[in-house]
DNA sequence: AAACGAGGTTCCT
DNA sequence: AGGAACCTCGTTT
């Protein structure tokens, strides 16, 4: 796996890719780099890490690039997980750029109802933030209820995204 | 308003 | 294997 650091519109990012696609992104704090590296290896632990921020630099920009994201250059993406995990992914996948969902709803489609924990837990374990969008996931009652790299930034990625859309309107 | 328990899955020891 | 943690939710103090 290929892995680097870039920038974007909400801190840094880190960048994981594999050659069949992009397997990792994760945002982290200045000087957090390390620690934000050793979050996402954790979850693969048999893989080797080389970086490579050649490499990974055009996906970095073509993620947070709306303009980029046409479907006849689909971006090519690797969800490596639990079964239930890359269930809830994909359920997030469908929601549009814009829209939310509740953690009930994905739990329901997913598993039983009551299931809105650990679909918590598998959207916070989510490797491929942003791309996945698990920053339109809200409560129940449609409070942003937490965020695996702060609400904050959260906030901050909804703000950019209510942004893109006018912008395109 | 705050505390609590149920509930499903995964992580860490 | 056992316990704790998690981006929750509904109910109870």
């Amino acid at each position: 796996m290929n892995y680097g650091f870039h920038p974007s519109p909400f801190g840094v990012v880190l960048v994981i890719a594999t050659d069949r696609g992009l397997a990792g992104l994760a945002f982290a704090e200045r000087g957090e780099e390390k620690a934000t590296l050793d979050d996402m290896t954790r979850r693969w632990p048999k893989a080797r890490y080389v970086e490579d921020a050649a490499a990974t630099a055009p996906l970095a920009q073509r993620v947070f690039d709306p303009a980029l994201w046409r479907s006849d250059r689909p971006l090519r993406i690797v969800m490596i997980g639990t079964d239930f995990e890359v269930r809830v992914w994909e359920t997030l996948l469908r929601v549009p750029l814009g829209g939310a969902t509740t953690y009930s709803a994905i739990a329901s489609k997913v598993c039983t109802a009551k299931a809105a924990r650990a679909v918590g837990a598998a959207v916070g374990r989510n490797p491929l933030s942003f791309v996945v969008p698990c920053h339109r996931v809200v409560g129940k009652n449609g409070d942003l209820t937490g965020y695996h790299w702060g609400l904050t930034r959260k906030r901050a990625i909804l703000g950019w995204e209510a942004g893109k859309l006018s912008a395109a309107a």
